[in-house]
DNA sequence: CCTACCGATCGGTAGG
DNA sequence: CCTACCGATCGGTAGG
């Protein structure tokens, strides 16, 4: 096997790994043993344990961006872009389970210079979202509520996705991105139900 | 001080740990440290680092039964009974953010018998929720949207608080969760935006 | 990429 | 609840 390809191949294992057991539950021989190369081995191809979880969290990290970042600061009104971005978020998800995981859970055992690098691009990913959800109350098409609360909300509600999404389900990606922003937008409840 | 006093400040510096570091992130030294008793001496209050995880996490399962239980099975129409038992669920969160962190994240380190018992637990949970959604569904106070899809969606979204809720913040809990109930049920979007 | 290994640290225990 | 300690395992390295 290829240099290159054993490296991914390594990143891949580890990624399952991490996703599973967590960072500090899994061991360096876990992965040697996913690999199929001894522990002493693995470190031909990292530098470290460490090294391992950074270059995950931080492709989990660039998806996402290279994903949105394009929706939000395209052309188009609030309400379409706010769709597309969630169809775009939740299919990094989907395509990336294990990465984007360990995106959302693990990043915080990176020691500091590393962890304040994806936070970071994490607070550069929801500025995208700000600006959006900025964008469309001031064109109207959103309800002005707390644009941080509905952001969180959001992200929170999509991000739910990775505990329960199962890639063999009948649900396609696309689909559950629809729905979500349904529910979303137009809300749970009857427009002719009680008081809201 | 008391030995039942003594087995609380364990339970509660071990749940701030585990929610900071991690289960596997947390080393019983850490406990001993921050419990002011030497790591020999832990072992006179506890049996393993195991039974801390395992009695954090089922006290965070009974606090969020205990609160929406009631709510869900009593009496009331769908939407009264959905926003009490959001406040009531985010109340729980706010109250006890360790334990509720570490419930939703580390209980999966448990071993095979624990675990099962905790997630028999969040089984009953979540079909509480199920059934109050159902309920509305029925009374006509819902949209006819998939249940389960909205259970997942609703639990996300107020969960994702643990990562972000600030006891020092401006908001209390109660209007965090009365937001949270607004944007759900009514939706993010004005009536007279586009087509939803 | 393997063999052989190391110092540090882990969860936990014996005896008092 | 302390002292003293143990076997196991950890992340990582030297030399080939």
């Amino acid at each position: 096997m290829p240099k290159v390809a054993r490296k991914e191949k390594i990143l891949e294992k580890a990624s399952g790994l991490f996703r599973n057991k967590g960072y500090h539950g899994t061991t360096i021989r876990d992965i040697s043993e996913a690999s199929g190369i001894l522990s002493g081995s693995l470190y031909a191809h990292i530098r470290s344990k460490e090294d391992l979880l950074f270059e995950i969290t931080d492709r989990g990290a660039e998806h996402f961006l290279q994903s949105v970042r394009p929706i939000i600061e395209g052309e188009g009104d609030a309400i379409t872009k706010l769709r597309k971005a969630m169809v775009a978020h939740v299919q990094v998800i989907t395509d990336h389970l294990e990465a984007a995981t360990v995106f959302f859970h693990e990043w915080k055992s990176l020691t500091d210079e590393r962890r304040h690098m994806i936070q970071t691009k994490r607070d550069e990913y929801e500025g995208l979202w700000a600006q959006l959800l900025v964008e469309g109350m001031n064109e109207g098409c959103f309800r002005k509520v707390d644009e941080k609360f509905a952001r969180l909300l959001i992200l929170s509600a999509m991000n739910g996705l990775y505990q329960w999404y199962q890639p063999d389900g009948e649900q396609t990606p696309i689909e559950v991105a629809e729905r979500y922003a349904s529910i979303l937008l137009a809300g749970l409840a009857h427009r002719e139900g009680s008081a809201l």
